[in-house]
RNA sequence: CGGGGUGUAGCUUAGCCUGGUAGAGCGCCUGGUUUGGGACCAGGAGGUCGUAGGUUCGAAUCCUAUCGCCCCGACCA
């Protein structure tokens, strides 16, 4: 039991003015959190005890043997959070994680030797736990294997945002599966994926996984869980049938899968469309050509070398959707880069056969399966002031393959089920990746099987935030006055409110309702403050505990003490000859509704 | 990094346009009256006006630079 005026509280009235968001807000009235520069922040004592709360369901969800999936628990082990630079170099992706990451001297470099070793702050970690695994596991007999660690990363945000919502140091849960087959890494998946949903369901805050775009992570397939939420960052596509992607990742059936390929309508042919530089001039008098029956011709570099894009004039790129095509780094080119390739700026570009000024120089044509929707379109004829009409997607674009490359939009049929898609925006807290072997190729992580043979590790990898989950939370369950805690995480669980502490009996009584409370599994606060009322019910609304418990003058001299949960309006009144023994039942009955 | 905004007491802020005494509310300290939803009265402490230059007799206010922070975009747990 603590005592509010032993312990450190600090309760704001007013909101921080560089406080945005609801759950921002709140962090910091509170007292949970205090801002240090932009991205990081102190965890407050009150902050603290939610984020020990989150860390130790987290851990028992993880380390939970999972028999569905013949899983053995996770083993938790603490990495370094500085990293040599040398780690990262021999990795799959230091040209891309480099942008993100801090770079770390030692105070005194420069006058010691004369080359500096170098280190990174480690933005996560598998640079360093594969070649860990590579030293320590060589037989197929010690594997699976899944290895975890909750901790501070570091990552360069280039802004950070919403307090701990995109924070420059946070707390994640990383974890790292390791698996003799493919098959053995889809069940360390599955059996991460359920922990995760676990523990998310224990924490008390709705997240769905959706599917996901795998990013600079790489690897084949992976999920994200999402806190549904208006200051999300990311747009979840779903329908009413179940499927939920990420934007980046979501497709719809709007192509049809029997579609005909279209026969040709005609020769192509040029046409002079002087000063039309896009769609919209296009599609407007005197050319009156629908969006939908243009092609759209975009050029990226990718590791150096120009590729084409082709899109429905009306639809978007979704630029994640080309990591597909394997480039390490990829960006649009500039008109400087398009003109020696194609021939001609943008505004007249197009991917017809014979109109590309240099196709050798080209690394692919890729178009998005919608265009052949279009048929026979118009697109532009690779000569500034020039399109081409009549262009048949078979006979004339120079397609090197087709793939999914638009941004999907709400009311588009479900590619499951044909229902309308919706859109809703999202928090990302967890995010899982099966990576394959990626980074057991490259670091050379590798067993011998029971047939003297050696083959890659498989495999997979799950993080969690741990920090952006607490304010996720929040940003579900608040109202106006406060924080509406779920009891799993709450900082305190019970909080009473001692009106008159100067009462003996009073302080007597609160102090035998909070040793009751404690002795039922609750943690509990006494606000023993000297303080009108009034003050006292402010703050415990705004902290958030989930059970109230008051005990006044007022009260004692009618014999009852109330007691209301934080979510509710009504409070309930107890007489105080039996408030010890109703209370630890309710503080039982509370906390056997989410444990499990 | 591009675009927009903003720095005045622990917090929220007025004053800036049109240069001359820096003001309020909350919080804090002292005393008193209060005490079931952020009390009241009296007194008090606390501000190099982000920083550095410049203009001027005189700069929170005008100019320049710089730093911090916030918001929008790309990135991410």
């Amino acid at each position: 039991m603590k005592r509010w005026s032993q312990f450190f509280v600090p309760t704001l009235k007013e909101s921080p003015s560089d406080a945005e968001i609801a759950s921002h807000k709140l962090l910091i009235r509170a007292g949970l959190v205090r801002k240090l520069g932009g991205g990081l922040y102190t965890f407050m004592p009150m902050g603290l005890r939610v984020m020990q709360k989150l860390s130790a369901l987290c851990r028992e969800e993880l380390e939970r043997e999972n028999p569905e999936h013949g899983r053995a628990g996770a083993i938790e082990l603490w990495m370094p959070h500085l990293h040599p630079a040398d780690n990262w170099e021999q990795g799959p992706r230091w040209a891309a994680a480099r942008e993100i990451m801090f770079r770390a001297d030692h105070a005194g470099a420069g006058k010691g030797r004369a080359r500096e070793p170098e280190f990174v702050l480690g933005p996560t970690h598998e640079e360093v736990i594969t070649p860990l695994v590579k030293q320590e596991i060589t037989s197929y007999r010690d594997l699976p294997k899944n290895f975890y660690q909750i901790g501070t990363k570091f990552r360069n945000e280039i802004r950070p945002r919403y307090g701990l919502m995109r924070a420059k140091e946070f707390v994640m849960m990383d974890a790292y599966s390791f698996d003799a087959d493919d098959d053995g890494a889809i069940k360390s998946y599955l059996a991460m994926k359920a922990a995760d949903e676990a523990f998310f369901r224990r924490v008390g805050v709705k997240a769905i996984a959706v599917e996901a775009d795998t990013g600079v992570m790489g690897g084949s397939f992976s999920h994200e869980f999402m806190v549904p939420a208006e200051v999300g960052d990311d747009d979840v596509i779903y329908s009413d049938a179940g499927y939920a992607a990420n934007r980046e990742k979501a497709t719809s059936a709007l192509v049809p899968a029997d579609l005909a390929d279209a026969a040709p309508a005609g020769e192509v042919e040029k046409f002079a469309t002087p000063g039309v530089a896009t769609i919209a001039q296009l599609a407007a008098e005197p050319y009156s050509v629908p969006g939908d029956a243009q092609f759209k011709t975009l050029v990226y570099m990718g590791d150096g070398k120009p590729f084409l894009v082709v899109l429905r004039g009306n639809d978007e790129l979704e630029e994640a959707k080309l990591g597909a095509l394997g480039f390490t780094l990829f960006r649009p080119a500039t008109a400087d880069e398009i003109a020696p390739v194609l021939g001609a700026r943008p505004g007249s570009l197009g991917a017809v056969r014979g109109t590309i000024k240099d196709p050798a120089a080209l690394a692919g044509v890729f178009a998005d399966h919608a265009v052949r929707l279009i048929g026979n379109g118009v697109t532009g004829a690779n000569e500034d002031g020039f399109h081409l009409r009549h262009v048949n997607v078979t006979r004339d674009l120079a397609i090197t393959k087709f793939g999914d490359f638009r941004r999907v939009r709400p009311g588009e049929p479900c590619p499951r089920s044909g229902q309308p898609l919706q859109s809703r925006r999202g928090i990302e807290v967890g995010h899982i990746f099966k990576l394959g072997t990626k980074y057991a190729d490259k670091f050379g992580a590798a067993y011998t099987d029971d047939h003297k043979q050696s083959h890659p590790m498989v495999m997979g990898c799950y993080g969690i935030g741990i920090s952006r989950t607490l304010q996720a939370v929040i940003e579900q369950s608040h109202d106006a006055d406060g924080i509406i805690w779920p009891w799993a995480i709450a900082p305190f669980q019970v909080l009473i409110c001692l009106l008159d502490p100067k009462l003996p009996e009073a302080l007597a009584l609160a102090e035998q309702l909070a040793a009751a409370a404690e002795a039922a599994g609750a943690d509990v606060l006494l606000d023993d403050r000297e303080e009108r009322p009034g003050v006292k019910f402010k703050d415990a609304d705004l902290i958030g505990v989930p059970l109230r418990v008051v005990v006044g003058g007022k009260g004692l001299q009618a014999g009852v003490i109330e007691v209301k949960p934080r979510a509710v309006k009504e409070a309930l009144k107890i007489p105080v000859a039996d408030a010890t023994e109703q209370l630890a039942g309710l503080v039982r009955a509370a906390a056997s509704a989410v444990t499990v």
